[in-house]
DNA sequence: ATCCCTGCAAACTGTTTGCAAGGCC
DNA sequence: GGCCTTGCAAACAGTTTGCAGGGAT
């Protein structure tokens, strides 16, 4: 899917060291078709048991953010304990789904353009998240 | 504007003893004719500050969630270290002005109907809540 | 050699909880 | 009197930070 090197490349072109750390966390998130939704817990637990490896929480959380400042992650703004980030940077919207506390993408077809007919003197749009909770239907 | 007697049938109607402390913050949440945004900390400092108050953090944070039980209260989604609540408890959307970390209604005219053309097997649609992040438009 | 990065533990922040004392009905 | 509520402190969860040792260039 993606070489080892693609990852040095992209690390090495933003200007942060292909660390072993820093690779291994790049083939948790990126090394896939699909893009997902994470906690930092579920990535310390994906490194943990499903690539068997040891990195430490405040590693994750520096690599994390590091990753989110260069774009390669965006951040998602749902009121949880936790934070969650989204390996898909484009913009798009989400369901969440409150019982699972999961996210689900929504494409952008699947809603239809925002328009806001308001805006704040010396402000601008930054973004335009739309998020859509969900709630079980029985009951 | 309000009297303190709406306050204690309030509280009563919705099962809630009408307490010294949670008449107190029917008066910081609801005295007013605009609704507002707040924190938790916002809340405490206004009790402190306006009212001359005192009244326990553990208590401002029961009080806070019971009203939002009983729908007085509404929370919003942000990401921020902080949990925002809403005094305007009717569907709307907001900016979210990072920067100052303050929230600023979009009244329904500002926004087209959001349409939602996709949808997960039993789950149904709680709400849909657009937030618009602003940015500092110099630079 | 230099500077960056990692890992650990401690610190921190917002929030929740347990429980004894006090207030409401 | 009985039950709910308050207030304090301790506990808690997620996140951040300081710093010494290790790794990349």
């Amino acid at each position: 899917m993606h070489l080892k090197t693609d990852f040095i490349e992209k690390l090495r072109h933003s200007g942060l060291r292909p660390t072993k750390q820093r690779l291994k966390i790049c083939d948790a998130l990126f090394n896939t078709d699909k893009t997902f939704h994470f906690t930092i817990n579920d990535l310390s637990k994906i490194i943990r048991e499903k690539l068997n490896e040891k990195i430490s929480l405040a590693t994750v959380y520096n690599t994390v953010h590091a990753f989110e400042k260069k774009g390669y992650l965006k951040e998602i703004s749902i009121n949880s304990n936790q934070t969650y980030f989204d390996t898909n940077t484009s913009s798009h919207h989400h369901f969440f789904d409150e019982k699972e506390k999961k996210l689900i993408d929504l494409e952008n077809a699947d809603v239809d353009p925002i328009n806001i007919n308001k805006s704040i003197p010396g402000k601008k749009i930054k973004s335009i998240e739309v998020l859509v909770k969900l709630d079980s239907e029985n009951q």
